[in-house]
DNA sequence: CCGGACGCCTGTCGGC
DNA sequence: TGCCGACAGGCGTCCG
């Protein structure tokens, strides 16, 4: 579900009230995530103030004053911030209960979303350890993708999709910024060159930057802390829309399978 | 090392 | 109206 920007909106949203919050307790009602929530952390987390948000790719930091609450929202997961007298929905995983009666609720109905507590620096964690880049920090340009690319063969859109060489590119904006390059999704990855590599990045940073601006993009179930939704789906050029016009030339929108991820691709414009 | 297939879950939608 | 299969924004794991 939530890409990067919906997770930076998030972040955003959550950071006014949750900084220099005091922990008062931990609620967990269902245990199985995509991994089970950590044992013992509703222990570990309480009393404890939150010192920092921070995002790596798609996963939200909590930085406590002795660890980290290490956040993924898969597929479906949202977080709100709510009166912890408000009763929970089905899906309502977990309350972080906070001062002042107010509590962080955490819900996912598919339960791909990650919610673990360590006590390391989490950039250490097997999960974070061998993420590539920030697409919207200064590592990542056309030519680290042009390095990167050479010798392998997968599709690009694969390749941009892949954490491991950049993060927070989910389907939605891999699609979107593989449009707006004039970049063929399926073409193989090493056999593309450094301008258009550099187009690329420059494109992916764009999608990214537009959207966090939009507060995100709501298909289905993705809102924002208050549970508004996010507005970037109205500017999405091609993502969702097999068979309606290419906002360049007119031609249909075509769709097909890439790497096992709905692709979408005006056929004339990408090459 | 790389790439492709699979599975984890629930909800929704389209076709019959 | 109801049922059934396909599909959905992610990602770790397994296998060749």
């Amino acid at each position: 579900m939530p890409e990067l920007p919906e997770v930076e909106t998030t972040l955003r949203g959550l950071s006014p009230h949750l900084l220099g919050a005091r922990i008062e307790r931990l609620l967990v009602r269902e245990r199985r995530l995509r991994y089970p929530v950590s044992p013992g952390i509703e222990d570990q987390v309480e009393g404890q103030r939150i010192l920092a948000l921070e995002r790596r790719g798609k996963y939200l930091l909590l930085a406590l004053e002795r660890g980290t609450i290490l956040i993924h929202l898969g597929m479906s997961g949202s977080l709100r911030v709510l009166a912890s007298d408000i009763p929970p929905a089905k899906h309502d995983h977990l309350d972080l209960r906070l001062g002042g009666g107010s509590c962080l609720r955490f819900r996912d109905p598919r339960r791909f979303g990650i919610f673990l507590w360590t006590p390391d620096p989490p950039a250490t964690h097997p999960l974070l350890a061998h993420l590539g880049p920030e697409p919207l920090g200064p590592a990542f340009d056309g030519d680290y993708l042009y390095r990167c690319s050479r010798g392998r063969k997968c599709a690009v859109k694969t390749f941009i999709m892949d954490a491991g060489v950049v993060v927070g590119v989910g389907n939605i904006y891999a699609n979107e910024s593989l449009y707006l390059a004039g970049i063929h999704p399926a073409r193989p990855c090493g056999r593309i060159g450094r301008d258009r590599y550099s187009r690329l990045a420059r494109q992916i940073r764009g999608v990214l930057d537009n959207a966090i601006e939009q507060g995100g993009t709501t298909l289905r179930d993705f809102v924002r802390e208050d549970g508004s939704p996010g507005y970037f789906a109205l500017s999405l050029r091609v993502y969702d829309r097999a068979g309606e016009p290419c906002p360049g030339c007119g031609t249909p929108i075509r769709q097909r399978r890439i790497g096992q991820r709905s692709s979408f691709f005006c056929p004339r414009c990408q090459r």
